[in-house]
DNA sequence: ATCGTATATCGTCGATATACGATGAAAGGT
DNA sequence: ACCTTTCATCGTATATCGACGATATACGAT
């Protein structure tokens, strides 16, 4: 249940950067975007959101799928519900080692 | 209530790695370590956890404080709550640029 | 076949992160 | 006074990040 310490490392990094967390909240609100619509949120180059948006997906916090011409990303709410679960019992720390 | 998303993302960035997680998980299940028990608990260098420590610290997750010749660093709960319930906020988007 | 649109990937480069050993300061013990 | 312990900081080497423009790919429209 409780992740590798990598793992999570690796979640907390794709979310440690500002234009990452804007287009979490884009995501977030709107579900699912295209690059384009990014593209202008962001104000970054289109080549920069397609980068962040790879970060966002290694880390398997969103979800990606091609529709004609596009690419469509969308939020994975089931990891960020876990995300913050693990992070409210971390610093909890009902017991050592524990796997409650 | 929420935070700006600067602070957000170095909040993130500064649990976005093992060492630091490690030591994180470490001051949860003992509320407060010093130096030495770190280094030997993560297995780096004593310069290397003093890095990783001032990284916490500028990130507001942990206390700091010397006694006698020991500098001990406390886990900042507080913090953690918040970013955890930040977090859980994030990806719920109730609402549009919603302050609730 | 060609063009336009949307996107991913590559190459580059400056900035930042990460690790270490060396050094020095602070405080306790002898 | 001197030595030891504990820790922070500095300097250095290396790796990774983050930004961009250029280019490649995919596909619909003409």
């Amino acid at each position: 249940m409780i992740e590798d310490i990598e793992t999570q490392a690796v979640k907390l990094a794709a979310l440690a950067h500002p234009a990452r967390l804007k287009i979490v909240r884009q995501l977030a609100n709107e579900n699912a975007c295209c690059v384009k619509h990014l593209v202008t949120m962001t104000d970054l180059a289109q080549s920069t959101v397609s980068q962040h948006l790879k970060t966002l997906l290694k880390a398997n916090l969103v979800f990606y799928r091609t529709e004609k011409q596009a690419s469509w990303y969308e939020i994975n709410r089931e990891e960020f519900s876990q995300l913050s679960k693990e992070l409210d019992h971390m610093f909890k720390a009902c017991c050592k080692d524990c796997d409650c």
